[in-house]
DNA sequence: AACTGTCAAGAGCGGTGCTCTCGATTGCGA
DNA sequence: TCGCAATCGAGAGCACCGCTCTTGACAGTT
C-alpha cells in the first residue's frame, strides 16, 4: 500500500511539474503556442512520455483552465475575506475584489486570456470547469447580497421588467433570490461581471492603447461607474493599493 | 498600359479570392487555425504561390483584420444613417447601432474574435489598423454628441473628477470636447464601448451558457443599463428587429 | 526576336500533435 | 525471494504546419 502510494505520489509530482512547465510556457507563448514537445524538451523528457500523464493537449489545457479559474476565484475570496475582516463596507469590498481580479489578470495575462479570451479552436471545455468558474461570481454575488441586507443598495431607476432574464441557478448564486425592489439585481450583477471581465480584456488585448492616460485610475472609474448600475456606491478616495499588479498592461500580451 | 492594367486587375482579383478563402477558413478553423497551405489547397494553388500576394501569414491576417474593422464600422454607420433618416431619437439610434454590431458579431463570430478577442500570439498589429478600428467608436461618439447638443443627456450623479483619463484624440473623436456638466462623457463613452464589446465577447465566448434565458432581450437590457452610465435613455419597447442576427450565440464559437 | 519582370511549382527546413513499438524498470503477489 | 505484470521513457514515424529558395514557364516591352 505504502509503496503503491509512493508511485502515485511520484506520478502526482510529475503531473504537477508538467502543468507548471506548461503554465510557464503559456506565459511566454500564449495558449495556442503551448507545445507539448517544448514542455517535454524543457523537462528533459521525450514528448511521447507526456502522454502517460495527459492523454492529449486538450486535457493539459483543461487542467490549466481549471487551475486558472481556481486561482482567480481564490484571489477574489482571499481579498474579500481580508477586506471584510478589516471592517470594510460593501463598496470598498467590491472595489478591492475587482482590483484584485485585474491585478491577477495583469500578472497572469495569458492565463486570464485562456479562460476569458477567445476559446481555443477545436477545444471543448468539459463540465469540470464550471465549478471553479463560478467562484469569482459567487464572491461578487455575496457582496451584493450583503449590500441588500444592509439596505445600502440603491433601487434601480428603471427596473428590468419581467420575465427574468437569468436562469434560476444564477439567481440562487447568492442564496435566495432578492425581493422587491431588488428583483433585477441578478441581471444587473451579470452586467457588472461581464463589464469587469470586458474591461480587463479590453486593456489586456491592447484596445486601450493611446486612448487612456492612467490605466489604474481609469479602471477604478470604470468599476465605480458600472457598480452604479446595480445601485452600489464605490468609494474612489482610498489610495490605490493594487494587490499585486505592478506593471500596467500598456503593451498588452505579446 | 492597358495590358499592364489587365495584369494588375488579375492580381487584385486573385488577392481578393485569397482573402475570401481565408475568411471562409477563418470561420471554420479560427484565427490561429488559419493555414496558408489550406487556403492554397482550396484554391488549387501551390502554397508558395500565395507568397506572391501576401509576404507572410501576418500580412494576410492584417488584411483580414482591417476588413473586419471596416465591416463592423460600415455596418454601424449604415444602420445609424438609416435610423437618423427615419427620424429616430438618440436612444433608438444607440440601441440600433449596438444591436447591429452584435448582429454582425453573431454572423461573423471568428472575425469578431479576430479583432476583439485574444490577440494572435506573435502578431503585432500594424498602424494601418487604427483607422478602420475607430469607425465604430466614431459613430457611437457622434450619437452622444448629438444627445448633448439636443440636451437630452442626463448629467452624471457622480462626475469623474479631474484629471481627465482619456487622451486628447479620444476626446476629439466627436468634434470638440464637451463642456460642463459633460466633461467626463468621453470617459463614460469609453466604458460604454468597452461594455458593448465585452458583452458580445462574453456571449460569443460561451460564458453566458446556462446563465441567461433570452440572449436577445438580455443584450438589450445590458445596453439599456450601461447607456445610463452616460446619461443616455435607451427605449426598450420597440420590437426587436435585429439587423441580420438570426441565430443566437448559444453555442458560441467552436 | 530578344529581353525583363512576374508567376506557379516543387523541394526542403525545422517545427507541431499524436501513435505505436520496444526495452527497461518497478512494485506486488505467490 | 522470485517471477510476473504493470508502468514507464525513448524513439521512430505519420501527416500537418509556416516559410524559404530555386527553377522553369510565361507575358509584355523594346
Amino acid at each position: 500500500m505504502e509503496v503503491l502510494r509512493a508511485r502515485d505520489l511520484a506520478r502526482a509530482e510529475l503531473t504537477r511539474q508538467i502543468t507548471d512547465t506548461a503554465r510557464r510556457q503559456l506565459a511566454t507563448a500564449g495558449a495556442q503556442g503551448l507545445s507539448l514537445r517544448a514542455v517535454a524538451r524543457e523537462m528533459g523528457l521525450a514528448s511521447s512520455a507526456l502522454y502517460r500523464y495527459f492523454s492529449s493537449r486538450d486535457h493539459l489545457l483543461t487542467a490549466l483552465i481549471i487551475d486558472a479559474y481556481n486561482a482567480i476565484g481564490e484571489t477574489a475570496e482571499r481579498v474579500d475575506t481580508a477586506e471584510r475582516g478589516a471592517g470594510a463596507g460593501v463598496g470598498s469590498r467590491w472595489l478591492a475584489v475587482c482590483r484584485a481580479v485585474r491585478g491577477w489578470a495583469l500578472d497572469h495575462q495569458h492565463e486570464f486570456a485562456l479562460v476569458y479570451g477567445s476559446p481555443v479552436v477545436g477545444y471543448r471545455a468539459p463540465s469540470d470547469t464550471v465549478g471553479p468558474a463560478t467562484r469569482t461570481a459567487r464572491v461578487l454575488a455575496d457582496i451584493l447580497a450583503t449590500a441588500i441586507a444592509e439596505g445600502v443598495l440603491r433601487p434601480p431607476d428603471r427596473p428590468i421588467p419581467e420575465p427574468r432574464l437569468v436562469t434560476r441557478e444564477v439567481r440562487a448564486l447568492a442564496g435566495e433570490a432578492p425581493e422587491a425592489p431588488y428583483e433585477d439585481v441578478p441581471e444587473r450583477a451579470m452586467v457588472l461581471l461581464t463589464n469587469l471581465v470586458g474591461a480587463i480584456n479590453f486593456e489586456l488585448f491592447g484596445h486601450l492603447h493611446n486612448t487612456v492616460t492612467d490605466y489604474d485610475r481609469y479602471f477604478d472609474a470604470v468599476i465605480m461607474m458600472t457598480a452604479a448600475i446595480a445601485g452600489l456606491d464605490v468609494p474612489l478616495e482610498p489610495a490605490m493599493t493594487q494587490e499585486s499588479a505592478t506593471r500596467s498592461a500598456r503593451s498588452g500580451l505579446q
